[in-house]
DNA sequence: AAGAAATTACGTAAATTTATAACCTTTCCA
DNA sequence: TGGAAAGGTTATAAATTTACGTAATTTCTT
């Protein structure tokens, strides 16, 4: 079954007979009208017979026209646009911020598809048992790491998180088995993570890399969780790989709370319960 | 049109009569097998008659069965889920791994309704014309206060981001016209920045504020950007709440960026480029 | 509180719309 | 000129919807 059918039908337009065509542009220049149509008004705006129309969306292997119908108000759906449209110069605020969001969207079904569950049981294996927790981060990966630090010095295990390579470097060498290290890069090629990755093993330390596939980095961690999101090239700056990235930790925290056991849920409310004194009351 | 139609099911389930809710509940019980089904066979399913069946779909505004089954299928995509079901403790790691992503996109998906370009616009303005900027943020959102400083340096605005409370009390007093104070918050009630907010206004800064509508602290900010998101009730840490600000920051960033015209992505690609030195060459 | 009236719930059957299969005509190329 | 290939016509089957009637439930009397 056709991923997104939208993007099907324009590339494989050319090579369409005549009426299919008819057909397709029909389609393509208005899709929610497409969905509501029957057959028969489908056919006579594009001015081909029934049976065409049928032929045509057996052609995009499916069962026969509501199918199609089917598949194409899938991929109109949310209002996510079948490429999610990068942002262009003269996008007003209601535009760009859409697409921004849309793009995070896309961004995350793909990290579904990705994230493979296994790694995460691996990696929490790891972290649920670590004598310690280091977190390293560099740019924009930096608020990443620590956040994930915010997030585990909950569970009453040393966790530090640092930005300052030299430190990173000098915590690694003086790591040893028990310890874990987690290190998140989006591209996986910065070439000082990689020797910290090779330092911290050397050690004797579990590498955890949150990081792209095949990335030289990986291949110098214990453990991948592979996030491979499409380059973020529209403005230049990461925006929607950090935010797979902190959804990597979230997903790697919840996994340590379940191991603990429902008692340690009491211990994360009374955390929580702490910062009542700081707040105004809600209403 | 419902925006969401299983939602609504499930949500007027209890004010439908007997026959219709065998319907209502067979289409929840596989909702996928019910975009697929013909009338007669759902009707069957649930052991009613078929006019039933149309009955109900009609009951939730749509013109038909198969009308309805657009829209359900159209809810389905994406594989995003109705009602993000939180984490159960005898979950496995692929259904924490699902369950987070999908709260996630939900958290976005809500975003998209709830964000208004228009505030956006107008923070875009105040961020544009800056002296200076600076990010205030506690707990889970320091990191997020931090990501915004890596994105707003690159403007060439003096950017600075707090999460010390002195030194965001001291700046807010000592700040004046011109100065924008960005005071990211996901409850809105903590009392020291809502001091803060009061002591930047009474020295003419500029406030925006990231934060819950009608909170406490969006009474004292110039500019909101409303960001409602549900409460993360279930394991008592910050989650998607700080995924949707990070987005917020996101489109903050890009209106700044558009305003600035084309000439300024090629200081910004400078940057990015930059970082080449750092890392190993792509395969 | 009993029973009549009215409303609502829901099924049967018929009507209508919609989709598909089978078959036929045209076109165009070898 | 034979024969694919494209596309239309007709016929049929399937699915959906409307119309209507009966049973069940509620509401209103007295």
């Amino acid at each position: 079954m056709p991923s997104n059918i939208m993007q099907q039908i324009s590339a494989d337009l050319e090579s369409l007979n005549r009426s299919e065509r008819k057909v397709a542009e029909v389609i393509l220049a208005d899709p929610q009208a497409a969905t509501r149509s029957s057959i028969a008004v489908l056919a006579r705006a594009a001015q081909v017979s029934e049976p065409t129309v049928n032929r045509f969306c057996k052609r995009f292997n499916t069962a026969g026209f509501p199918d199609f119908k089917l598949h194409l108000a899938q991929a109109l759906a949310h209002g996510v646009p079948y490429v999610s449209r990068s942002v262009e110069p003269d996008d007003d605020s209601e535009s760009y911020t859409n697409k921004i969001i849309d793009a995070t969207i896309a961004a995350l079904v793909t990290a579904k598809k990705t994230v493979d569950p296994q790694t995460i049981n691996l990696a929490v294996d790891q972290l649920i048992q670590a004598k310690q927790i280091m977190f390293f981060g560099l740019g924009a990966s930096w608020p990443v790491a620590q956040d994930a630090q915010h997030k585990f010095f909950r569970f009453n295990i040393p966790v530090v998180a640092y930005d300052d390579v030299l430190m990173q470097r000098m915590t690694a060498a003086a790591s040893s088995t028990g310890d874990v290290i987690v290190i998140i890069s989006y591209t996986g090629r910065t070439r000082e993570l990689v020797d910290v990755a090779e330092l911290a093993r050397a050690s004797g330390a579990t590498v955890v890399g949150i990081t792209a596939p095949n990335s030289p980095l990986a291949q110098h961690c214990s453990i991948v969780v592979e996030v491979d999101a499409p380059e973020d090239t529209d403005v230049y700056m990461p925006m929607t790989s950090r935010i797979m990235h902190l959804t990597v930790i979230d997903i790697l925290a919840t996994g340590v709370t379940l191991r603990r056991g429902p008692d340690f849920l009491k211990h994360l409310k009374n955390i929580k319960d702490s910062l009542k004194e700081t707040r105004y009351p809600a209403k």
